[in-house]
DNA sequence: ATTGTAAGGTTGTCTGATAACCCTATATTC
DNA sequence: GAATATAGGGTTATCAGACAACCTTACAAT
């Protein structure tokens, strides 16, 4: 028998979760814009907790862009404006159906930026690929090096875009993407699919220093075809 | 003589003085990533505030990603990976290279997005669409009105795709560029232009009806395209 | 009609205490 | 000798209660 070790899963930061409780509130529409929130000692009582537990989460709330608080007169839910920043909770994407969905949207961001990275990278982008590339293979095995090694990659390949906002969210997206997959591999992964893997990251790098933007794209969508079959996921392709 | 009421300045939430102070020590690099914070009494000493309002700080800078608290143990600084989200400043996209590039970031996904609401749309979804098209055309003038239903728009198309990350990052780039565009434009906004617009729009909710994805993908581009036209960028298409 | 004042409620900050947790060193057991 | 228990001290997490700062409203005074 093999252990189940999935209820012990700790705390997480009280308010934390509450402050995903409030915000999902807000996001269902049970609260709308302008609204005021609870005070925070009825909200206290309400989750059963202190008084200060409570005020960390109306603050996490207010650095997302959420709710204003004015002193003496209370928490205040924002309008879609104004919302300053995207947030990917990592325990949703245990979800196989989220995962597929950011997988999903992952793919037109990389495709797009194999293609501008064909047409602007320089020298430095180069080296940066080659770099990452490098140490893909050199790691023996797929151990944790090469997982690193493979989000450098994507990147560098996004940073060869000469684009800091394709930078910026394919980043984030792969990184969630990465540690997601890293958290639910079980298995130890087959030789071939790690030989696989680094052919096809190979294409695109040649593909992308021919500066043709539509065979870099065409790579790189195979790549991420590849990829999604290997993780078994069936997106829509078109 | 005019009155200069710029001291008076009141004291803008002393936990968050605190996060930015920190953060700048961090960002200045006068703390490097491993580095553990000082403790909390510590900190309460220096700056001479509760431990409350150092606890608030911390959990500002480990939202925005920049520390990680371990019970028992410190408050870690992070390295450049793992920052938990996305933020766009919005005084940032006044610069036009700066707001070109999320424009050239946006086009991939709505493309992506028009050809998956191809597929998945369903009858409400085509009724918000409608809707947003209705409140578009029965503007008179290009108001704030138009703006917002624009917006509605291409936030319906994002829900049309089923899948909550589109939304998500459409919704937040749209949004951005939509403002920015709004804080820019001095000038009133021609007939004409208005009318193309709308035209676009149309052709793309056509598209999306017939359920073939590569209509609807060519549909959105043709309008991002003479949008960015209209607003004088140049794109790099292909 | 305007201004002053008081009352009540809410967020902001402070203080002190206890719980949960981590690390290290030492003792215990085999 | 090596592995395991136990104890101690330090740190963050949470709790509880209090007071300060501030806003709103209502009412009184001018």
């Amino acid at each position: 028998m093999t252990a189940d070790f999935s209820e012990i899963r700790r705390n997480e930061h009280l308010p934390a979760r509450i402050a995903s409780h409030i915000g999902r509130e807000i996001a269902e529409g049970r609260i709308s814009p302008g609204d005021r929130l609870p005070t925070e000692h009825l909200l206290a009582k309400t989750f059963g907790v202190s008084r200060s537990v409570v005020r960390e989460a109306i603050a996490q709330l207010r650095n997302e862009g959420l709710v204003e608080t004015r002193q003496g007169v209370g928490a205040f839910v924002l309008g879609p404006q104004g919302r300053g920043s995207i947030r990917i909770e990592q325990t949703a994407l245990r979800d196989p159906e989220t995962f597929r969905s950011l997988f999903q949207l992952r793919m037109p961001l990389e495709i797009e930026a194999a293609g501008l990275a064909a047409i602007h990278h320089d020298d430095t982008d180069l080296k940066k690929l080659d770099d990452a590339l490098a140490r893909m293979t050199g790691a023996e095995k797929w151990t944790d090096q090469g997982i690193v090694a493979d989000l450098a990659f994507h990147r560098a390949l996004a940073t060869a875009t000469h684009n800091e906002y394709f930078l910026l969210f394919i980043g984030f997206i792969a990184e969630r993407i990465s540690l997601a997959i890293n958290a639910a591999r079980a298995a130890a992964i087959l030789e071939e699919i790690v030989e696989a893997t680094i052919a096809e990251h190979v294409a695109i790098r040649d593909a992308m220093v021919t500066r043709d933007p539509m065979l870099a794209r065409a790579a790189m969508r195979s790549h991420l075809i590849g990829a999604a079959a290997r993780l078994e996921l069936t997106l829509d392709i078109f």
